[in-house]
DNA sequence: TTGTAAGCGTTATCAG
DNA sequence: CTGATAACGCTTACAA
């Protein structure tokens, strides 16, 4: 910067005023001018480091998160990615194995490099628990909760999720519709609420033989489908907790010599594209807005943190072929 | 750090020294105990922009990518961070939209930010072109090639992976063996070749007509497969360029009144564990070293870049029940 | 083995 | 509007 300054004649606060675009101090346009071409001449690059150490503002936010590797992961960071840059921010993300418990180290790390905030977020939708030191920052938690409560989340509506795929499922003229729930406490209570609610709304009883739970993927999917699929009043028509298992539910529904859709209807959960769009055919599910939560939380952080006690989001439901 | 010092009695730069853990200057254990539990006692926190600023070694690396989102990118940021974390590095991790070229603004703020390397993912093997800029700083290429060859890039070595996933097959008893090959250039021909190596040392004749090419997803895998199997004296086997095509692969065999593995073995590629593991039945796949990637592009960044000029990993088969 | 002092590249303060 | 000058928190010769 000295360099600039000394190539223009001129003392190196005006040209940091001028790249910084100070509007609390008056330049000349032409003072102006001049400068930004000398730094393109000159090929002068603000440094960082010196900037945050004379400003004390790092503007760095810190992200650990499991999601790296999961689906969900993509979108959580672009959003909070896109909303940092607008900020003028630089996100610096750390991929932690587990979601149990974020790594004391890695926290620790972040905080050496003075972060200003940190989010903390997982790819299933559980309760966790930070190092100590988290606190010396703001924290926002997305897409998990803190067991202890201290920190706000940015959680889905799973209650409106598991209503609107039920509401589908209805309109579609089903009566009877099963529930392959989520054996993980927290979700599946809100979206089995949420299917009742749909139910009751369109005067259905709820039959609560027709909800069934078991893990995540493909294989309790498929037995659990099975199970509903050989009742001699069976569904014509199957929610599924995530779209790995409804994946498995198609194949239960071959099994049984029926066609999805056409004999079944699924709905899945995730709109996990990898899954939803290729299986065949095509599978309507419940999408989750991973971007704007990502977003959300970089807002949080630059927003009023004292005052934001964390919020809830809604998802929609992408139309395809199988229901 | 200065109040440690005073606590203590010391100088600024013992406590430096410590801290620093430098072995070239001598201190006394009992003065580094004691500095060390200064440190905890008085919740001293070395702040990272002041010593890069001090030091001029910032310990940064950017890691530009477009995989955030995709089932590779997992790894290779997992791999990477790995690596840097041993290094004593903190990755400055940017997701791109596409892979066609960087945004000249985000690798701009990463050299603001003074990262010391540059690593450059992409999900799927292809050429890019990085903006000039990026030349300041050593640059690795993970999963693509720079257009001007300028940069070294980490590649799999697709020629063996197609000799691998073709030798399950012929040591599975098939003589008739169906490429569903890649549409995209670079990779396409090397699986290709190695599929047929794979051919001729067991003394199989290759037939052209045996291989098809089409785009990664499940619909290109679908009707590919389904075009194969309609021969007179169609393939019992199928080898798949991506596990999604293998997913669609799996369709038309069902479609055809066939079975996987039983009528029809399918061997896929890039152990997408998300259809990989969950397809019914569980396919058999090459996988590649992806985390092994991104921890060589860290690797050959603390390395001597200028005398790496690349490397060809290799992937290996994942046995499932496909084939 | 420890201390002193001079930066590192900025921003901030305050006087002109 | 512009220019000195003092921080910012640390590392690193160089001295002691």
């Amino acid at each position: 910067m000295g360099d600039v300054a000394r190539h223009l004649g001129l003392s190196r606060s005006t040209v940091s005023f001028v790249i910084n675009d100070r509007t609390d101090i008056r330049i000349a346009e032409e003072t102006k001018r001049r400068v930004w071409e000398a730094v393109t001449e000159l090929g002068y690059r603000p440094h960082a480091a010196a900037r945050s150490l004379a400003s004390s503002r790092t503007n760095l936010l810190g992200l650990v998160t499991d999601i790296a590797s999961s689906p969900f992961g993509g979108g959580i960071i672009t959003g909070a990615q896109r909303a940092a840059w607008e900020h003028g921010q630089v996100l610096l993300i750390v991929s932690i194995d587990s979601a149990a418990s974020a790594d004391a180290a890695m926290i620790e790390m972040l905080l050496e490099q003075r972060v200003e905030g940190l989010i903390y977020a997982t790819a299933g939708h559980v309760a966790v628990s930070l190092p100590e030191a988290a606190a010396e920052v703001p924290v926002v938690l997305v897409h998990c909760e803190d067991v202890d409560g201290r920190y706000p989340s940015i959680i889905p509506d799973e209650e409106h999720g598991g209503y609107t795929a039920t509401r589908r499922l209805i309109d579609g003229g089903h009566r009877r519709i099963g529930l392959i729930n989520l054996d993980a406490p927290l979700p599946s209570a809100g979206r089995r609420s949420g299917y009742e609610r749909a139910l009751r709304e369109a005067g259905i009883d709820v039959d609560p033989t027709l909800v069934v739970s078991g893990s995540a993927d493909a294989g309790a999917g498929f037995e659990l489908a099975r199970q509903l699929l050989r009742f001699t009043d069976p569904p014509s028509a199957l929610f599924c907790g995530t779209d790995r298992m409804a994946m498995g539910a198609f194949d239960a529904v071959r099994e049984a010599g029926l066609r999805v859709r056409t004999d079944v209807a699924v709905v899945g959960y995730d709109d996990q594209e990898i899954v939803a769009a290729y299986l065949r055919p095509t599978l309507t599910t419940v999408a989750l807005p991973f971007e704007e939560m990502g977003a959300a939380a970089v807002e949080a952080l630059n927003g009023d943190i004292e005052g934001f006690d964390g919020s809830i989001v809604r998802g929609w439901l992408v139309e395809r072929d199988s229901a």
